[in-house]
This record gives structure tokens, sequence and C-alpha cells, in this order.
DNA sequence: TTCTCTCGGTACGGTACCGTACTTAAGCAT
DNA sequence: ATGCTTAAGTACGGTACCGTACCGAGAGAA
């Protein structure tokens, strides 16, 4: 979205959708998996699965965001990870379970495509770049949850905020994000107290800017130096697999 | 191992492998992927495969187990997941990545079956039950991550002590397993003193017994009371997918 | 306006850890 | 036996959280 388009020569075609998942297939494989993808629009703290329920179908994000949570028996539920423009959500299908442990609710709203579980099993089987492709994802999606199980044990809550914007932010391709500290505060696994905490002491560094309900990334490279090194691990594997350029 | 084997009928027919992965694929597709099996012996602390560097093969234990874990780049480790005789290490390779961000070690010696990271790629691609099979797995192993990252953010040192355990006792098969104090500290990413004092606790209830590098389970069903519910969601997941009757 | 609802700030005692460091003891080799 | 190496027990002050609770303020609805 450059704001003076007439300026830069057009793009040499502009891409099939604005999931990267399906931006990179061949365009023959994409004219096949297209008839059957639903634009849908989504909101926030809609759920699109539940644990140990058949997942009915997949998503593929355009610009809204889901969170992938582990839950308690309690309904006490912690990220394990989230799902953007990058990525899809239901790998369970594409490996041949019909459920998973784990709830995907919509965290930031906004729309994906929609495609039925049976038609991405179909389709995984017929597409072999598409297959390859969402391979590769499920190992980048496991990087990531790899990644999040050793940072939940080893970094402060600060850090680990600072890593969640980040990446929330790479997904939604927007600086200024519509969250509240209570939601975040289920995300990391800690009380809104410690986020209230964790949130006043960035904005004090002057890394970000929030108010009711939103939360606004001034200084990137100064959150990306206030963050583990988990962010950048989980970012560089995302890019060498898929060559995604998030953010 | 029953101690009067010849009261027992003898079993219909003797298990192909050790390894469950390898046991349940049907006959015709276990003699094509048997000749490229290697039985190798794995001594404990042993690093089979490193972050960022290629995968150069995989490996199915027999009694074997091993550990994935994530690292810090001050070598900070912290376990993600563990793979014993029902699993196989190297699901980048299956996935399509040629590496991985994390290191497979370890734990407990023993045997497994290697194959060649190349091999596995060509046979997943032809033995259409073998790569079901396969994915399956890496759903399994993912919900064993993502209940790990949910787990290492609520629950206390002492029922994730009690949940190592428990894992690791139906991987290796044996109620007694060599492992030290120090070895756990790092697996669940705590001090070791706090291993001490959480090891001390599960003893003095007469759940375990322990001496100077062994661990042993006196009292199993005591051991899952004490645990979270993050082992029951994980072992009842491995068991839906694929049929595991472990421990 | 005012009402209501949700969001965010703050406080207070409690605790489960942490880092560090020293001691004791087990197992093994000499 | 003697020593050496490594595992395990213990201690002590510090801290980053926790649970709970209350309060003020922003924002949409009446």
């Amino acid at each position: 979205m450059t704001s003076a388009a007439e300026e830069t020569p057009p793009a040499p075609t502009p891409p099939q959708s604005r999931n990267h998942l399906l931006a990179v297939i061949p365009a023959s494989e994409f004219r096949e998996v297209q008839p059957h993808l639903t634009t849908v629009d989504l909101r926030a703290k809609d759920r699109l699965s539940e644990p140990d329920r058949a997942i009915a179908a997949v998503y593929f994000p355009l610009d809204a965001v889901l969170s992938m949570a582990a839950i308690d028996r309690d309904e006490e539920a912690v990220e394990v990870g989230s799902v953007g423009c990058e990525g899809m959500a239901g790998l369970a299908v594409l490996l041949g379970a019909e459920q998973s442990t784990s709830r995907v609710v919509v965290q930031i709203g906004g729309q994906a495509e929609r495609m039925d579980a049976v038609v991405l099993q179909r389709e995984a089987r017929r597409n072999e770049h598409f297959r390859r492709l969402l391979h590769l994802y499920v190992q980048a999606f496991m990087t990531q949850i790899a990644q999040s199980t050793a940072c939940n044990r080893l970094h402060a809550a600060e850090q680990r905020l600072a890593r969640w914007l980040l990446i929330c932010r790479d997904r939604v391709g927007r600086d200024e994000m519509p969250i509240t500290q209570q939601t975040m505060s289920v995300m990391l696994g800690v009380r809104r107290a410690t986020v209230t905490e964790a949130a006043s002491a960035l904005q004090r560094e002057g890394l970000i800017r929030y108010r009711r309900g939103v939360v606004a990334i001034v200084d990137r490279p100064g959150l990306e130096a206030a963050t583990c090194e988990c962010y950048g691990i989980v970012r560089e594997e995302f890019d060498r697999l898929l060559g995604v350029r998030v953010g």
C-alpha cells in the first residue's frame, strides 16, 4: 500500500492473495485452490475451533490475527502460537488428525480465507507446491511453539510482552493494535497487573504508547532491543523456511 | 518382558520393531524401509543434531530416550519435547526443512534405528502408511510441545518434575532411570537446588525413590495424581492419534 | 448530562522461585 | 584404605512474580 501508486512502476503482477501462503504458490495451483476459498470477516474473540472437537475448516488470515491456545481444564488458557497473514490455522487437519487439544480464537478481527477441512486435505494431496509450502509452515510453526516453551521458562514478563507485541505487529502489519491488557495477560499467562507494570515500563522507555484498548509501537528497533532473542530466532526461521518478509 | 514366557501363548507375530512407528506400518512397507535402517548405540549426552546445522539422519529410538531442546545463545537450554520408542527425532527433515533451531541430545542411552535424512524423505514419499503415520506423529509431537508451553507458565516445579518423570518412564519402559538432578534441572529450566527440593518432596510422599544418579518411580498412580493435567492431556492425544499404549 | 461498563493503575502481603556458595556423601579408581 | 570426582543437600538474601482487591477514568448508551 504505497501512498503514491502512480509514481512506482506497477508490480509485475498483483499478488494472488494477501495471505503469504496463498500468494507464493504457482498460479496454476492457485487457480485450483481459489474456488474453494471463502473470504470471511472474523471478529475478535470468535472461536474457530475447540479442543477435542472436529475442525470444520482451516483459515488463511488476510489481516486478522488468530491465536492458538492450550487450555487447562478450568478454562485457563495460554497462547502457544499466533497466526496471521503469514500462515494458516488448522494444521491438525493437514496432518491427518481431525482435531487437536487446543483452541483457536480470533485475537484481532479482520478478514481471512476459509477453506473446508476435507477440501484442504484434497488440495494438499493434489498440489505439490501447496503441500510442500504447508509442510514448511508446519516446521516454522513448531519452531515458534518450541521457542515459546523455552521463553516462558527463561524470560521476564517485560521481555515476553515486548516479544508478543512485535509478533503481533508483524502479523497485523500495522503499528497500532486494538488489544486490551486483559487479553495480553491471558496470552502471556500472567496477571493483568503484571501486564500493566510491564507495559508502563515499556512506555516509560518510549518504546510503545497505549491508551484504553489500543497499543502502538513507536520505537520498533528499541522494542527489538528490549525483547529476548526468541523473537529474532523465530523470525529468522520463518524467513529462512518461507521467505516471509514480514513487518 | 513377562517372567513366565512359556505360560502365555506366543504373540501372533513378533513386532517388526521395538519402535512403535516402525512396528505398526504394513509388513510390505516395512520391508522397503528396513534395509535403510542401522541400529546404533547412543550414549547419554551425545548430540544428534545442532541448531542451524544440516540434519544428517533421523532416529527411531528403541530404548534410548532423546530430548529436543531450544537454546538461548548462551547455551542455555530448555527441553521442549522428548522422543522415545513411540516416535522419531528429526521431524524437520520430514517436513522439508534441512535443519531446525533446536538441539537433539541423548538423555538416556540405549539403541535407536538410524536412517539417512534423504532416505527418509524418499521413503516417506513412496510409502503411504509410513507417511501418514509420521504426519500423525508430527501432530502428536506438536501437542506435546504446545502443552509444555502452557505447563511451563502455569504449573509449579514439583508438578512439572512429576510430569517429566512420568513421560520419561513411558519412553524408557522401566521404572528406574539413570538421570541426575543436574540434568533434570536443565530439562525443566530451573535451578538444581529447586529439583532437589521438588524431588525430596516427592520422595517424602512415597512416590519416587532416588539415589545418586538414579531415580525410580515407586507409586505411579500417586505420581499421576501429583502432576498436572498436562501429562494426561498429551498422553491421551498420543493414544488417540497413534494408538500408542505406552507405559 | 449521567449512567454503566469495561479498562487500566495501584497496593499489600505472600510465595515460589532465583543466584550463589558451601558442605556432605556416593561411587570409582588407585 | 585413600583420594578424586561428581552428585546431592542446605542455607541465605533477593526478586519477580502471585492473588486479591479497590479505585479512577475513558467511552459508548440512554
